[in-house]
DNA sequence: AATTCTATTGTTAGAAT
DNA sequence: AATTCTAACAATAGAAT
């Protein structure tokens, strides 16, 4: 179809409010942000490390990862890590029944019994929390990763 | 005095020659990626967090940071971090004598007799030692105070 | 959700402070 | 070593795939 664009408008910087369009501008910009970093490694011998945390969302009331980043006080980064897999590592075993096996798993409870007679919000809810969940075992694998055999920079950016 | 520049060229992403263009472009491309860092994080409710390491030079032969950010292997980040605070608080020791009352220290131990009697290329031995336990110092700084109260994105970048 | 197209806005190299 | 100025480069918003 013909393109009707007029172009690139300026945009103001503050949170935006089409959910949709903050995931196409999120796509895009952290592909530049990283291009940016690793031009500045290249050029200047630079070492640099991009990390983003998981967003906090209404399904996370219970997220020790977010909480434990949110409180770090004074207690350095180091703790602040070790709290972080801690919790990780309590999150998963709660939800390893759903888990473990990965997508196969994800899958069987999708279409298993056990939510037949829950109500269309009540699938919402759950669908949410088995998101949550997948994005904090994504999360700890990036985690038991970082600065093994990563080539810098070492970038993760969350969404 | 007039401005013969005609204008920015295409540069090659390529490790530059030139140490004093190159510390140029690190002031200058480092404002740039910590302002595109801020501006996803503003505009898509992000947390992002930019930081670099100490870049390896002559006089870090026995510099234990970069060793165990270089061989961290499978041990995962917290290991790392704890790793090389645990290095840091060693070196920090060794040069203590050098560096515990900070930059006052600093001056006397260049204006003392010490120096006396070294040669001009062991005086820029120790400049350079001097300089590299100041960026170890403050980078130990810089990881006590991270997650305490800094405002996302966090950045931090050396040089 | 990531990518393409392109008019437009944004970033920066070089010279100098 | 960080900043300013300005003419080039480069990134990206909006529309669409």
């Amino acid at each position: 179809m013909a393109r009707l664009s007029k172009g690139r408008k300026k945009v103001e910087i503050v949170k935006m409010k089409n959910e949709s369009n903050m995931q196409v501008t999120f796509s895009k910009r952290r592909v530049g942000l990283f291009k940016k970093a690793s031009e500045l490694c290249t050029l200047c011998g630079a070492e640099i490390a991009i990390m983003g945390l998981p967003p906090l969302n209404d399904d996370d009331c219970h997220n020790h990862l977010i909480r434990a980043h949110r409180n770090t006080g004074q207690r350095g980064l180091n703790k602040e890590v070790m709290d972080m897999q801690e919790s990780l590592r309590k999150e998963k075993a709660i939800g390893k029944s759903l888990l473990e096996s990965g997508r196969g798993a994800y899958d069987r409870v999708c279409e298993s019994p056990i939510i037949e007679g829950l109500s269309l919000s009540q699938l919402e809810q759950l669908k949410k929390a088995l998101e949550s969940q997948k994005r904090k075992v994504e999360f700890e694998a990036e985690l038991q990763q970082m600065g093994s055999d990563a080539p810098l920079p070492f970038c993760h950016l969350w969404k």
